[in-house]
DNA sequence: CGCAAAATGTAGCCTTGGCTTCAACATGGC
DNA sequence: GCCATGTTGAAGCCAAGGCTACATTTTGCG
């Protein structure tokens, strides 16, 4: 496991900022991540995402709700005309659809530790965000699946 | 725990609203809590804790840094006296000591569930600060730790 | 149809957390 | 002892993500 570059100096300074750089970058997609794999969720589960319901089931008020789906707009992750509900763009429907799995593999990881089902969902969805490609690998390998062929 | 209120609907608003509002919380509060850790840790290994060290560490500014740690000041966790480092209250010190143990246990579990090491630090930066409780003491038996004595 | 209620959108405010730029202070080397 | 350099602090800018208050549009219903 150990190639020759073994043991970064202790008080490394430039590899603890690196690593303290991606938890920020991850804070901040976070949110647009929630927002995706929501209005994702709405659309499959009721054909439609209405602000409304988006701020509703995150707990924040419609305004907003409104101000996050501007930027999703913004970012080519949804778009929408006035007063006509919320719809992902392919990417977006990308984006949502690797957000969901790592939500549900976290949450079952969470489970599969003894954390009880309740207090799984609630970490779960902070951290999702910060599982990088390599530990929702060993994750998957943990649950005995093989790569999740889904 | 559930009155008669079973059975929470699969499309529960309120209960997601208030997973989502937990994770916007622990959000906000991750930076003090790097602060702190990181402050603990200078401090513990050097004897000191200047603002351009805590900055290099993080990877931002040192401007940055100075206005977080005015933030810690005002939040009781910290005091300093101009030029002359940074010091945390007891508050500051027991937050440090709760926020360093919860990280080891995060880096832990992600390295017995097969994460390799480098990332496991990187992943556990933003992971640890959606940690409940309750899933630090899972994962605490996970690791056959009988509640840490340390 | 007509209109009240609900949904949507806009504006303006605040805090946080970044940044740069500049000013003030402290100190080590000469 | 003095001064160049490094550290610290202050100011001001910006975007994000909250909020409330108000304006506009849609819609459902009598
Ligand atoms: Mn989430
Ligand atoms: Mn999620
Ligand atoms: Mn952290
Ligand atoms: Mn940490």
């Amino acid at each position: 496991m150990a190639d020759d570059k073994v043991a970064a100096p202790a008080g490394d300074a430039t590899g603890e900022a690196a690593r303290h750089a991606t938890a920020r970058s991850a804070r901040a997609s976070a949110l647009l991540h929630d927002y995706v794999e929501l209005i994702a969720d709405l659309l499959e589960s009721t054909g439609e995402a209405r602000p409304t319901d988006i701020a509703r089931r995150l707990g924040v008020s419609h305004a907003t709700a409104i101000k996050a789906i501007a930027r999703l707009k913004r970012e080519g992750l949804a778009h929408s005309k006035p007063y006509r509900g919320v719809f992902l763009t392919a990417e977006g429907q990308a984006l949502a659809a690797e957000v969901k799995a790592r939500h549900r593999v976290v949450v079952d990881v969470l489970l599969a530790l003894g954390v009880p089902p309740e207090v799984a969902e609630m970490d779960a969805e902070g951290i999702e965000h910060h599982v990088s490609e390599a530990t929702l690998a060993a994750f998957e390998r943990f649950l005995g699946r093989a790569r999740t062929p889904d």
